[in-house]
DNA sequence: CATGCATACTCCGATTCGGTCTC
DNA sequence: CGAGACCGAATCGGAGTATGCAT
């Protein structure tokens, strides 16, 4: 251990990672993005909450500067290319000679405390390899993945707490650790990959010379490499238990062979029959399949044996606009073909959308617009003229657009029978396409209906939003039907692209959509029983990533100092992965948006600052904005800066020797099938059942559904799952401050009547009739009784009308003006009561009967009343940039939620509503109240 | 105070685009 | 290595429900 102790320890990493230290995420902060075009740089201020365990003290809310939408991305983006320039030079394949010791770091005094076990040198290492993987294990007590919920995670590996931080902020780590690499003779051991060795200055570089002694497994290429990286074979130890272990547990039926594949039931239902135990059958003839208590081991090629189905639901064809609707062009109404009346119908649909102000969208709308016109025989003005349409800004769609708003304002007044018809029409015409038979059994299926035409509509600043969206013909589709059953007959005319009998997929049609070439499917419903299956096959395989989840961390903790490059790469892409739940981030092309994940991440995206905080702000998936200012371990921390290094600079990868491919088949070597995205549904629901574990076990049945939803929030987080918040928001919310302003005004005068009845009691009890501090602002309250009257005044006026329009038409008189102006007369003597009150600051009671234990109880259910809206508002508040839904339906698995409303006594319906009560059929009859992810 | 009814708001499901990952 | 097959995602419109108001 001589001289090798390590500045900043390893022994914090992996203890960071075995003992499950979590994804930061309280500190996140999710906003949304700015989505307008031509991205200015705004700045606001977001609040997020502060990790509560934070020892720095950063309670409560933290005041963050965010910048929204800065800088053109694309500018600089680069082909990965360069990096084989970098090689040549500092860091690249460059073996790390010299140790370079960190001298003055503040850091140093935590290095002290290493643990021997990894200061062992790297040669050592591996014949040690079997107490490195137990010892760690044998010592974590929490296998929590996340932070935040577990207080001692905090006091150990996180040891960069914000004071930590701010004491070490001005030291010269940071130079450091930039100016520390040397350049070394490159080293190209093998001559089908390249490695880049990283040199790490600090500390670890003689050991890592040992260590290069593996180095001819390079030279062997992947595999080797990746079944020497620890030389214990994982693959192999990953699954001494075989695979009985997971799903199997609840089956005590299937004692037919397990392992022998057992192909869904041939025929209908018969060969079911005969190994379907007992139970299973049920009275009803349409019984229901449990495929969750018939598990059959499958290979999954297979996913069928018969199917038979109805095809797809064409769109209705186009209805030519009234010969009065047209598109004016400067002016002049234009005539167009019905093909690019269409068209232009797309767009007159849209102009008071966002879309419409998009100058990519109208941009594409226009070209495309053109080119139908051209194709269709061209425009023409009344005479017959033609029209040689150039700028978008000369068209006019506002007869369209109002011609479209009032066909839709007269179905929405329809009469209820008139609706009721419609849909009964429609039904009829849909019922045929609603299910498919599939081996023998009913099941429900998705979306039976061809895509209508339209306009692309691009999320994000995609290259190809506004373009149109053709009406896809019977010959581009091709169904997907079982052998020997009656093929749906196209529409009449037309005929299928291609008929195939293909069971190992699921589709029941396809056709390829003409914007972006990509394939679309006609599929099942969630709720059926192939997607019931691998839904639960894909949170079996989170649960079985538990298993390994502990050396899984333990190796790309100790892999964040590897000597190659890209195995170093690779360790903290992992790490990212794992703790901030980022999606792989594969390539994308530069015909889509610019989004990145994991590995596609950018030098612009990862902002650093010293000592440990990493700030990633990027477009991920759907151009949703992630925005995370987050405290890593030292050597993250370092290993960004590295990746980062010069030449590096915008539009560069971070991660230029990873990529997703990779990184996966890196994973597969720890449990088969596992993959990047089986972290994000193993974080999510393990956080889930967390957060439900601390939730206590009383209270009102509200109570615990809000603390469901609290839990449930806290992995929509994790996930930065947002949504937009809605328009009218703001408004919504002055609202309900508005209204509980009123009603705390009531309860003053409540108070006040008190006062009128017995005014010592203001003597007594000095505290229960202080002000109102929330209302203690006259102005407000003469504001407030002010539009109080008036909203009486407004009563009593609408009332008289309607009282005389009830005499007219009845042929009565109508009353006199005089009458109005007397019942009028009421509102003077209330003006005259609140100034009276405002006067004595009390108030006489109206009623009769008033007494002060019933003004006392009124009091109390304003209270409740009060509360109730505050909570609510602020729950609303909370959640208006947050979206709870896609962790529910996804990530979460349903089993915990079940495993809840049983102990808690909460009923399903609350937490599922009607669909995830049928999608997750099989997780209510499988979970009881005890069950564990 | 219960009831009926119109309106506001919420929430749900359908839709369709955007990812991941495998072969 | 790109096509193909799926899973995951936000959004949108409408159904359903709460709310407010008058009776």
């Amino acid at each position: 251990m001589s001289g090798r102790a390590r500045i900043n320890g390893t022994s914090s990493a992996t203890s960071a990672s075995t003992n499950g230290k979590g994804p930061i995420l309280q500190r996140k902060v999710s906003k949304l993005l700015d989505k307008k075009i031509g991205q200015q740089a705004d700045r606001m201020t977001v609040d997020y909450p502060a990790k509560p365990e934070d020892a720095a003290g950063l309670n409560g809310v933290v005041k963050k500067e965010v910048v929204v939408g800065e800088g053109p991305r694309r500018a600089k983006r680069k082909a990965r290319k360069p990096a084989i320039k970098d090689e040549s030079s500092d860091d690249s394949d460059t073996p790390l000679q010299t140790k370079r010791r960190r001298t003055s770091n503040g850091v140093k005094a935590i290095s002290v405390v290493q643990s021997s076990d990894d200061d062992v040198p790297l040669a050592k290492k591996a014949t040690q390899k079997n107490r490195k993987l137990t010892t760690p294990k044998a010592v974590i007590k929490d296998k929590k993945p996340l932070a935040l919920i577990s207080k001692d995670d905090s006091s150990d590996s996180d040891i960069p707490l914000a004071a930590v931080k701010l004491a070490k902020e001005k030291k010269n780590i940071a130079a450091k650790v930039t100016r520390t690499e040397d350049k070394k003779p490159a080293v190209k051991a093998n001559g089908t990959k390249r490695k880049t060795v990283i040199k790490d200055e600090s500390d670890s570089d003689a050991p890592m010379k040992a260590k290069r002694a593996p180095a001819g497994r390079k030279s062997n290429g992947v595999k080797k490499e990746e079944s020497s990286d620890d030389d214990i074979p994982l693959a192999k130890k990953a699954k001494p238990t075989p695979k009985k272990t997971a799903a199997v547990k609840k089956q005590t039926n299937k004692d037919s062979t397990p392992d022998t594949k057992v192909p869904a039931p041939k025929g209908k239902g018969k060969a079911k029959k005969e190994d379907t135990p007992v139970d299973a059958e049920t009275a009803e003839e349409e019984e229901e399949y449990k495929w969750w208590e018939n598990q059959a081991e499958t290979d999954g090629t297979q996913k069928w044996t018969t199917l038979e189905h109805n095809g797809v639901l064409f769109p209705l064809p186009y209805q030519p606009l009234p010969k009065n609707v047209k598109l004016k062009y400067g002016g002049v109404p234009v005539t167009l073909s019905p093909a690019a009346e269409e068209v232009a119908g797309f767009f007159g649909h849209m102009t008071d959308t966002p879309h419409a102000q998009n100058a990519v969208f109208t941009a594409n709308f226009f070209k495309d617009f053109l080119k139908v016109v051209k194709e269709s025989g061209g425009a023409k003005d009344a005479s017959g003229k033609k029209i040689n349409m150039k700028e978008f800004t000369k068209c006019d769609f506002s007869d369209m657009h109002n011609y479209f708003v009032a066909e839709r304002d007269a179905k929405r007044t329809m009469s209820s029978s008139e609706k009721k018809a419609l849909k009964a029409e429609k039904d009829k015409a849909e019922e045929k396409y609603l299910h498919c038979i599939l081996d023998g059994r009913k099941e429900k299926v998705g979306n039976f209906r061809i895509e209508p035409p339209g306009l692309f509509r691009g999320r994000g600043e995609h290259p190809k939003t506004g373009m149109v969206k053709q009406r896809v013909q019977p010959e581009q589709v091709t169904i997907n039907i079982g052998k020997g059953v009656p093929v749906p007959p196209p529409p009449k005319g037309h005929k299928w692209a291609d008929v195939i009998n293909d069971n190992t997929v699921t589709w029941l049609a396809t056709w390829k959509e003409n914007i972006n070439g990509n394939i679309k499917y006609v599929m099942l419903a969630a709720t059926s029983s192939l997607k019931g299956m691998s839904d639960f096959k894909k949170f079996e395989k989170a649960r079985e990533l538990k298993k390994h989840i502990d050396r899984i961390r333990a190796d790309y903790n100790r892999e964040l100092k590897a000597e190659l490059m890209a195995d170093r790469q690779r360790a903290t892409a992992m790490y990212l992965i794992d703790q901030l739940a980022l999606r792989a981030g594969n390539e994308k092309g530069d015909d889509e948006a610019d989004t990145v994940g994991c590995c596609s991440l950018r030098y612009e995206h990862v902002t650093l600052e010293a000592p440990d905080l990493v700030i990633f702000d990027f477009l991920g998936k759907d151009s949703i904005r992630f925005y995370q200012r987050v405290a890593v371990i030292p050597q993250v921390f370092k290993n960004m800066k590295i990746f980062k290094k010069p030449p590096k600079t915008t539009g560069d990868m971070i991660f230029d020797r990873l990529d997703t491919t990779q990184l996966n088949k890196h994973l597969q070597n720890y449990m088969p099938g596992l993959s990047a995205k089986v972290f994000r549904t193993y974080n999510a629901s393990w956080t889930m059942q967390q957060q439900l574990a601390k939730i206590p076990n009383t209270g009102s049945l509200h109570d615990k559904y809000a603390a469901y939803n609290e839990a449930n929030k806290i992995v929509a987080i994790l996930c930065n799952h947002q949504r937009t918040v809605s328009t009218n928001h703001d408004s919504m919310m002055q609202k309900v401050e508005e209204k509980i302003k009123a009603l705390r005004y009531q309860k003053l005068r409540l108070k006040r009547q008190i006062l009128f009845l017995e005014p010592e009691r203001k003597k007594k009890k000095p505290d229960f009739f202080k002000p109102d501090p929330e209302i203690d602002d006259k102005t407000w309250i003469l504001e407030h009784q002010q539009s109080l009257v008036e909203q009486e005044k407004d009563k009593i006026r609408k009332k008289f009308e309607k009282e005389n329009e009830k005499l007219v038409e009845n042929g009565e008189k109508e009353q006199k003006h005089s009458e109005l102006k007397e019942r009028l007369e009421v509102i003077d003597e209330m003006e005259a009561e609140f100034k009276e009150e405002n006067k004595t600051g009390t108030v006489e009671p109206k009623l009769r009967g008033a007494t002060v234990e019933k003004l006392e109880s009124q009091i109390e259910k304003l209270d409740e009343k009060i509360l109730k809206q505050e909570t609510d508002a602020k729950v609303r508040e909370g959640n208006k940039t947050v979206a709870l839904g896609t962790s529910k339906i996804n990530y979460i698995d349903p089993r915990l939620s079940v495993m809840f409303c049983k102990k808690y006594n909460v009923s399903i319906e609350k937490v599922f509503p009607k669909t995830l009560r049928e999608k997750f059929k099989w997780a209510l009859e499988s979970a009881d109240d005890s069950w564990e992810f």
